[in-house]
DNA sequence: TCGACTATATCACGATGTGACATATTATTG
DNA sequence: CAATAATATGTCACATCGTGATATAGTCGA
């Protein structure tokens, strides 16, 4: 298990707002469409990105099928997830510390 | 120019931390150990990464030589490295703010 | 009916971080 | 003084990751 905290340390910013994405349940496309939105039509992930990633973190134990209907596969995040996220958010808020430190700073 | 920015954009934690560091003139081995301060040993960075990362940054006009000693080679933000870790601040800005309200949302 | 949108999937490609290996100097410690 | 750790740079093969093209197909409005 522990193996699995450092794969996911640090995430990519594409990984990160896919898992963010998933604090509730999603599927593929949804995500995307989420993304695009949160970020004001910044991040624009391709198929690629989307599909091949949600299967990596479901052999991972990050996700796990929610429903699976005939033309939408629904995610939804598993305990293990929620850690890594919360492991996550943890780093960006370091990552935020050093920039205000650094603002503060130049002053 | 518009190019570069859209390469660094997002940059990885690695790369953010290297550029980060050298918001004073340092060599490849004090920003390891700069970021290994930084991030409380957390993050170690191997020899082909600071290398690698800094000639990357060279061609690509983020960074150039401040001095060129013996056995010390010391480089200094440019202008351009300046706009793009600022680029990159503005990022981790937008995510610690959805990470914010997320948190605020669950109570 | 025709295009736009929704929805999933695969694959080759380029970019990136990593750690091993190599090499050499300097400082510390027993 | 000799051994060891720390400083310092560099290269290379390897694994991982996001991207966009390509493919396929259903739905919905004009």
């Amino acid at each position: 298990m522990d193996k699995i905290f450092k794969k996911y340390h640090p995430m990519t910013e594409t990984a990160f707002y896919i898992l963010f994405s998933l604090t509730e349940p999603r599927h593929g496309y949804g995500i995307i469409k989420n993304i695009e939105a949160l970020t004001n039509g910044r991040l624009k992930l391709g198929s690629g990105t989307i599909y091949g990633t949600l299967m990596k973190m479901q052999t991972d134990g990050l996700i796990v099928l929610f429903s699976d209907e005939e033309r939408k596969t629904i995610y939804e995040m598993t305990t293990l997830g929620q850690q890594i996220l919360q492991q996550e958010m943890q780093r960006i808020k370091e990552l935020h510390d050093h920039i205000i430190q650094f603002e503060e700073g130049k002053q």
